[in-house]
DNA sequence: AATGAATGAGATTTCATTCAT
DNA sequence: GATGAATGAAATCTCATTCAT
């Protein structure tokens, strides 16, 4: 029984110890030069043990992106509580995004790994997809038109605002925010410089989203006393 | 030297074929599958000539970016002239792309190629480069600053905006879109959908540069009455 | 010694388990797909298992021609009672062969695996073997042969026949028929058609096997009435 | 001009080398452990090279068969001429294939390989085939068939005798022999003693054919001095 | 006795690049 | 100047077999 959960814990450091080090490679080196072979010299495994954990490279890529979006959800999770305005739940999403940000490169590891499986293919294509072949990219999106939708609802976004439209345009900032992030050498990976450029791109995307004549203070992502409701 | 000339200018011309074989390669299948074999097979000219002109397939994805831009900035040019206002200059610049985009795939190239040759690099760095690769490039967004800091100093736009990451902002959402067309098939392509959206995103970015309290009427850029005067 | 015998008892019954499962592998889809992955997933061992069991994937091959052989022999020995003139128990040989091959699968399991086994090697090599891998095998060729001796003796096969050449011949006859029913799909493996084509070969080498000028109904194997003595 | 043709010819010796050392390798290991490694290292070539010549290992295999068919049909066409009674076409049939099985491995190749590619599938198979994937083999089969018909037409065979199993029972006789030879080291495979059984068993399998009652010295094929004449 | 895990060796295929002519 | 021919290095993937536990 000891034994049995071993296996299983020793296993499942295995999967991990594969995916972390293909992850290390994409960091240091691109998802486009990342081989098999390379995976496996990291991971000190022959290229057959590989093969016992994934079927495939395509595969190995898939499950990075999808660990990644699932811990970033994750953390996210705790920012989005019901019963608060649909601001307060943008607010939170930047909040998590930068304290996610801050602390892993997963979500540089989302980015750049799907833009290698889908290449030049949006996050929300322009044109209708029947199956995502990802549940939790898919979540994130969902969550992120409802909170458009709610500030449309609550009068704080223009009306007319496309919300499909809007939210990949965050989307897309946000992919280029991080391949930005991702060119950087090093620690200087997590800069306030990077954060401050997101930020700054962040505000001006929802100042854009708003309804004409709004006061843009109750849209201030920087203010930490901004509570989303309407002036 | 009339040979000498003659030789000159078949010399330009080879390596013109060579680039537009590259380019409609490019157009039709995708960077990614773009081999030597193939645009040799396509100029009709053997592999190892391609080398006599540029010395690997890189210059070569090079190239054909500058050329692309280069293109792109003649075409754009006579939209750009001096004593217009910015936000004249900006509806210009977006009515130039849209002509570009509706005319010529040159901008797809642009932005497919840019992309694969620096997978991830955002078209302004955050780090600031020594040596820019590509002055025709760097034209483009030197252009754009400029209008973004026209339509700043006319009080049109926020006065605390970051032109920079305005600029980058602005090229990152036209590369995501170029993209998105690029993946759907054939004459689609250039369908009033995906100028519908490009649209509505160019607007809605503008409309978060713009001055807090701003008529936005001014800033329409589907309206040709739009002059670009503050109200 | 109780426990002695339990172990060694069930030591054969895993054995044939293996074999068993190898051989439902190979109907399913050829010997030159099965491997001993498939074999332990199918016997619900593990690889290292059937090394326990068997040294290795050729060993398995053999034992399971051979075990195959030994139950084909088995089915076909009734048929073969002492007393009887030559062609009846050519009769008996061939309606033997046509009750286990609408019976069982152990028939193409012969010849499929040992055609991959010995790629091209005839059942009997022309070349003289010390020492036969195959026993049983043998044992049904000696049988053959011994079958034609006495028709040759009774005056109804060619007194010039040469006997191993005849069991041969009749032997390659039977392996190319069950490779080419091996190929059909599911069911239709035992339909008429083959049986058909089996026995009008069958016929046709019996007849050239016959003694010139003799009455061939004696040897019309379709016919139930045949009694195998020379009109 | 000079140059063109030399090109040519080298070409063509390039492609015959690849060939040739492939069929060396099969006759020396078998097809089963054929390698484009192997032919690459027996071709003194790089890998990469093979695939100038060649788009894969299937058609490497191909060609080979095709290549070898062809040849055989050349040797075989002079003793094929127009206005010669069945019988007699089918004797020259049988010197024209003893013929080129002392001279050559061409034979044998052929069918190795073809039982390699299509593993267990007869030459005619039971179920229609659409299209044959080998033309000169279809033309064996074809003129074959041909010929046992005026045999039949002729009077020499049984007229109830099924053509196309004949043709197939032919084959197959050929195939075995020949998958015999090939297992036989060195130069004992052209020996008499192949050859003897060869023609003792086709003689079998004739006679076999041949309607009842008729006197089978006509279809003696060891004489020189039959004429396909029916008594 | 049993097995999960690991692997070495090898298969086919691709492609940017070089070189002799 | 042009090119046909050649290739090295790398990619992905498979499988019989072994070994520590």
């Amino acid at each position: 029984m000891g034994i049995q959960e071993r296996r299983e814990r020793e296993k499942t450091e295995r999967r991990m110890t594969i995916l972390n080090c293909a992850k290390e490679l994409i960091l240091a080196q691109g998802v486009e030069r990342l081989s098999m072979d390379g995976i496996a010299r990291k991971a000190e495994l022959s290229k057959a043990t590989l093969y016992l954990y994934f079927s495939g490279k395509e595969v190995i890529l898939n499950e990075i992106c999808e660990e990644s979006a699932r811990i970033f959800l994750e953390h996210f999770k705790p920012f989005l509580e019901t019963g608060i305005t649909g601001v307060k739940a943008l607010l939170h999403f930047w909040r998590g995004y930068v304290k996610q940000f801050g602390n892993s490169d997963e979500i540089i590891i989302i980015f750049r790994v799907r833009n290698f499986l889908y290449p030049g293919q949006p996050f929300v294509s322009l044109q209708k997809q029947k199956h995502s072949k990802s549940p939790f990219l898919e979540t994130i999106l969902t969550t992120m038109k409802t909170i458009i939708d709610q500030c449309k609802a609550e009068g704080i976004f223009d009306p007319n605002l496309d919300s499909e439209m809007a939210t990949r345009l965050l989307l897309s900032m946000f992919s280029s925010s991080v391949d930005n992030a991702a060119r950087m050498s090093g620690e200087s990976k997590k800069t306030k410089l990077l954060l401050d450029e997101m930020r700054k791109t962040f505000q001006v995307i929802i100042n854009g989203f708003a309804r004409e004549g709004i006061d843009r203070s109750c849209l201030d992502i920087s203010s930490p006393s901004a509570d989303g409701r309407a002036g």
